[in-house]
DNA sequence: TTAAAAATTAAACAATTGTTTAAAATAAGT
DNA sequence: ACTTATTTTAAACAATTGTTTAATTTTTAA
């Protein structure tokens, strides 16, 4: 149905698909070569190393996850529907790619210094205009005031851990995947309606 | 002023500290041997392997963590009383060994099949009464209908992603390490707050 | 003191690592 | 058709990996 894509293309994403699940040091290079199935060398022709190739496709998934961010800021709704969208197309987002969040976090500390800067995420929030939504809405009084980092912390944190903590809880709580999935689904309702009260407690008082 | 450990202890504490920090696969033998002065032979001769090694150090880990639940749980106090002591414990704690969660979540991601259930968390959890107790206050409308799974990772989510996401905030806000800080200080205050109200919200509609 | 046990080491092991070199195959341009 | 780039490969590179063996030092105990 598809295929036929670019060498340099299966690369990127055989590579994305073996980094994600082991991590840059807990892969080697052969590995991802043969599961595309060709030469490890001409993994150093397209990419100049193994730490190349990863720094690009740790770049990728924090974008992949920034713009998903962007893409319900830009819209035109209110902030709280916005949250809950957000918080809907974030879990919808990470059932597909459960493993992001940890790579991501994983990949960060893995890197000397984060040339996170350079991407320009906090230009591109800035972009949708958000941070004046925010600002508004707290000068009137609608919004709970609360720091930008510290909203971003309560969205981020109630959003991506459940996902990545999965082995966790199930070893834990001793239940099974199919479980899992059911407590993430509730979770998601419990997130929204915890959120939205507390960052805008005036306005949804009535449950 | 401390020190004169054995030899056993002493490879344990090196092992956990680089393990913490880079992680299974990013760190070898050698480097844990020569953080403690030792030979490499020594670390095969008193744990047989690097991977038990590793086993070993992730399951103190995690112990660690539960016995700091198990030890507020045990306690004569409230459910509000007890959330808002473990947040306080957990934030205190994290501080302290803030590489902890990050390192717990790609361990148990490294290993074949969590053999996490032989530790037997659960009971331990168990033995402190506290399923108990939420399910009479549940009984009783004084706590929100929430399955303890949701309850626990809501605890988590909000106390270890903080801290466990200090490189991708401080990149994306390009803020530092000072000012990340008190982020963190806020958001412990925010945290309870917005648990205690969500899970006890008849008992404490006054903020 | 001396013999057995435990702790520690140096050296070697085979396997694997990321990367490079030089040759071969394929594609493109004329 | 022929020459030149481009893509791909096989092989080798030196360095590093976890682990083991055998010897040596240190401790224990009788």
């Amino acid at each position: 149905m598809k295929k036929d894509l670019s060498t340099e293309q299966k690369i990127k994403d055989a590579a994305r698909k073996v980094f994600m699940t082991k991590g840059f040091s807990g892969c080697t290079t052969r590995e991802i070569a043969k599961s595309v199935g060709i030469n490890v060398a001409l993994l150093n022709y397209y990419f100049r190393s193994k730490g190349k190739l990863f720094e690009l496709i740790l770049e990728a998934a924090l974008s992949d996850f920034i713009e998903g961010m962007v893409d319900v800021f830009s819209r035109d709704l209110s902030l709280e529907d916005k949250t809950r969208l957000l918080i809907d197309k974030e879990f919808e987002f990470l059932r597909k790619h459960p493993e992001l969040p940890l790579f991501i976090h994983a990949g960060l500390n893995q890197e000397s210094d984060s040339e996170l800067d350079q991407s320009n995420f906090l230009g591109r929030l800035h972009q949708t205009g958000i941070f004046e939504q925010c600002e508004q809405a707290q000068k009137e009084g609608k919004m709970r005031q609360v720091n930008m980092i510290n909203v971003t912390l309560l969205f981020m944190s109630n959003c991506h851990f459940p996902i990545m903590s999965k082995k966790l809880i199930c070893g834990i709580f001793q239940v099974q995947e199919k479980e899992h999935e059911e407590r993430i689904l509730e979770h998601q309702e419990i997130v929204k309606e915890m959120l939205i009260n507390y960052l805008f407690p005036n306005t949804s008082k009535n449950a």
